[in-house]
DNA sequence: ACTTTACGTAAAGTGTACTTTACTTTTGTA
DNA sequence: TACAAAAGTAAAGTACACTTTACGTAAAGT
């Protein structure tokens, strides 16, 4: 699974600080995810999407075995 | 969170074993999940909104702390 | 009556999302 | 070049998504 979170984080000019601040995660986890190191929480998700004002879908391409086949 | 998933499911009339199979979860997973025992991951609302064509978006209603304050 | 189909509960186990703490590296800037 | 802000790594712990197995119930068909 790939995400944009970076990206979108970077165009609205803040600090991972500042999302983990915004979502109620830690830094490390805001980390991890633009590593994409693991998946985010169905919750966790929609809160960025929220934040970066678009679809869950926007956020995230889904590979593979990650779709129904 | 609340989820239509059982809505969705009976107006397509299949049953929970073979919403299971389409997803490759065990049917213990769809009735948790009916029930709202708890909140799947990222990946498989993915799928189930795959196979009910829609939005993640439409198919759960996020309450209270799982929107951005 | 008996079987099949669909839905449900309970309980114990596994994997992973996410936390916390502490330390290191990179990058921008005075 | 020195300093601070931002980004990164590592490692151990907790919570919960999801599995597996086994059993219970109620309706519908034959």
């Amino acid at each position: 699974m790939k995400n944009s979170i970076r990206e979108k984080r970077t165009s609205l000019n803040i600090t991972q600080e500042e999302l983990s601040e915004k979502l109620h995660v830690s830094r490390q986890t805001i980390i991890s995810l633009e590593k994409g190191k693991y998946k985010p929480s169905l919750v966790l998700a929609h809160k960025l999407a929220q934040i970066f004002d678009c679809m869950i879908e926007d956020l995230f391409t889904f590979e593979g075995d990650e779709n129904i086949d």
